[in-house]
Formats: structure tokens, sequence, C-alpha cells
DNA sequence: TTCATTTGTTGACTTTTGTCAAGTGTGGTT
DNA sequence: AACCACACTTGACAAAAGTCAACAAATGAA
């Protein structure tokens, strides 16, 4: 059932032969998140990769003051880690906290590793997971850096996420474009 | 000459067998850009990866109201390029443009994804090329976000690179750090 | 050296966004 | 139904950074 799940998403990338999936599916592990609880806290080292089959991660980060600002959403079909700290094994930037009762697989670090090292396919899907990850923070920080507030709400959520207004609260949405939930307020009236 | 600079890069991580190195040698070409002088202009798709022998590139973005903003420096030893356009072969976010008389090694971007998947330690280097460049950005966005024009200063600049303030002329300092020169001037002065 | 251009500094003012406080609305619990 | 917590909105005001203009200082070319 969940391992279908998972299955299904590597086979974007590659088709893994029947010993090759054994070798997989052997190193998965089950992990469910009820609503607002932590995958992962601010100065943990990450360490395992982890898949969403079912709800809803929010990264977030806190600043010199101790605010919190979201970096990213994540959901169902996409991998989730902060990924300087799963590479690097340094504390992790960032916090990952479930949006809603969340259901996960994980692959341990070493044993993913060892699978990027064995399977060509599995380490296709790392490039291409580092690759997506890398993407998508830099349009976030390119549209955080250079847009007042209003295009960035046009741009990152009316645009590219209309969804997220369905699924997030707005006090998250506004910390996920770089405002307070007072500015998002006045920008979305303006409208 | 430039040739053993690169090598030497490449040792970080792995040692090149000698027919290994004759078939990545083949695919290197030399180029020079005079200070100013664009390496890829926003907009232009990369087709090749570059690694910096000798001299500084800075990366800009513009805004919605053509304003330029520097979102990183490289120099010597560094591979640059905008990952995003190289990796996707889409449009870039970014130009790069020499701060100085730059000396530059290139590989064309079909060759390289050809190296990297025949030569493991060049999928290595690749790899860890990625991450750096990830880790780069994560850490400049971050502070960038989270923190008020003095703190972006003290730490992205006197704590991180401090012999930046020798080579790079203040007002791309400035955009580096999101502020407009007269802020930084006057952040400056107060210490 | 001199002159012109670029870079950096300073002050006055404006704009944008943040802060604080009060209030409305909604959903869940008892 | 009544209450509570939480999310969201609104207004008044404050703070941070941007804009504009003037000028000083450094750099480079003639």
């Amino acid at each position: 059932m969940n391992n279908l799940v998972f299955k299904q998403a590597l086979q974007q990338y590659f088709t893994p032969t029947s010993s090759e999936w054994e070798h997989i599916q052997d190193k998965l592990s089950f992990r469910s998140l009820a609503k607002d609880e932590c995958l992962i806290e601010q100065g943990e080292v990450c360490r395992q990769l982890t898949f969403i089959t079912q709800g809803m991660i929010r990264y977030c980060q806190y600043d010199y003051d101790n605010n919190e600002h979201t970096t990213c959403f994540a959901w169902e079909n996409f991998f989730c880690a902060p990924f300087s700290s799963f590479i690097h094994s340094t504390p992790s930037f960032e916090s990952l906290i479930a949006l809603e009762n969340t259901h996960l697989i994980e692959i341990n670090k070493v044993d993913f590793f060892a699978l990027v090292e064995t399977i060509p396919g599995i380490n296709l899907v790392y490039r291409k997971v580092l690759e997506a990850a890398y993407l998508l923070t830099e349009k976030h920080n390119y549209i955080l850096q250079n847009y007042p507030a209003a295009e960035r709400y046009q741009t990152l959520v009316m645009q590219d996420h209309p969804t997220l207004l369905q699924r997030v609260p707005l006090k998250y949405i506004a910390s996920y474009l770089g405002i307070n939930p007072e500015t998002l307020s006045r920008v979305r009236r303006k409208i």
C-alpha cells in the first residue's frame, strides 16, 4: 500500500529491478505524525530522508528574535528533509512540522547513501531531488528578495500554489511570504 | 598550467586515473573575461559549467523595477553556473558578470553530463558542487530573510567573507546584503 | 597634474512594512 | 446553547529602509 506509492514515485525516474526493489524496501520504515507534531527540530541533525505519502509538512526557521518564518511547504509524493543538515550532518537551520496528520516513509541516511552508491537509479533520484529542492528555494528566495508584499502573494500563492489557500492557515502563508499576517490581510483586501 | 589548477580542484574529491584525466582534459576549454564582461546573461540558457582559475564573478538578478541585486560571489577554485538553468535548460534567473579580469575553464554541459555518467568521481564532484551551492545560497537567504541590515553585514561580510571588502566595491556588497548603498554606509558608520 | 567619472557619504523626507491593541468571526468542547 | 481558543481583520502609530539630492573622495584617462 504505502510502499506502492513510493515505488510509483521512484518510477518517475527509473524502474527498479525486483532485486533492487527488495534492497530498497528493506530499508523503508513508516511513521505518522499528528498535526503540529515535529519531524525534525531546528538544531537537530537530520538522520533520515522522508517521503510524504499523505499530509503536509511546513519548514520553519527562527530568527534572532525567535520569530518563526516558514520557508517551504511539502506534501504528498515529495521527499522532504532539511537538506543541508541531511547532507553535511550539521544542525538543521529549520524545523519541520506537520500541518495535518501526516503519513511518512523514512529511510535512514546511511542506508540511503549506500543505495545511492549501489543503485544507479537511486543516485539519479537523489540528484533530481536535490535539483528540485534547489530550484524551489531559489525561486522562493528570488521573489522574497526582489518583490514587495503584494507581488509575493500574487506570484508565490495565486500563481504557483493557489491550493495552499485551502489547506494552510493564512498566518503560515504570510510567514512564507516573509510578511506578517496583518500585512497579508491588507494585501488581500486590496485585490 | 591552468589544467593543473583544475586537476588539483578535482583531487579534493577523487584522483582520476590517467585515462579518466585524458577524457576530462579533452573536454576542457579556456576563456578569459575582461572586467565587467558577461559570462551569462539573465534569460539565456546556461550551456556550460565554468571553473574559475583566476578572478572573480558576480551573480546578479533584476527585479520587477529592473534594479540589480547581487546574489553570490565566486572566485578562484570554484565552479560557477546559474545552476537551475544549467540543470533544467531553462532561462537563467541571473546574469554572471566578471568583477575583475577573470580566467576560466569551461566544460560543455552535454560533455559534462556524459562525464558524470561515465566517471564516478565526476558524479561525486557534481554532487558536491550542487550541495555546496545549495548550502551557500541557503545561508545567504536565511540571513537576508531573518536579519536586519546591520546583522546582515556583520554575518555575511565581517564574519564569513571579510576579504570581500578588499576586492569588491561597496555598492555590490550592499546589493548582496539586499540593502542600498546609503543604508550600508550608515550601517558601517555606526560600528 | 588635471579633469571627468565613478564610488561612497550624509541629510531630509517618503514609503513600506511592522507593532500593538482592539475587535469580529468561526469551530470545537462541554 | 455557552464558552473558549484561535484565526483573521482593522486602525493608529512606529520603525526600518528606500529615495532623492547634494557633496566628498577616490580612481582613471588625457
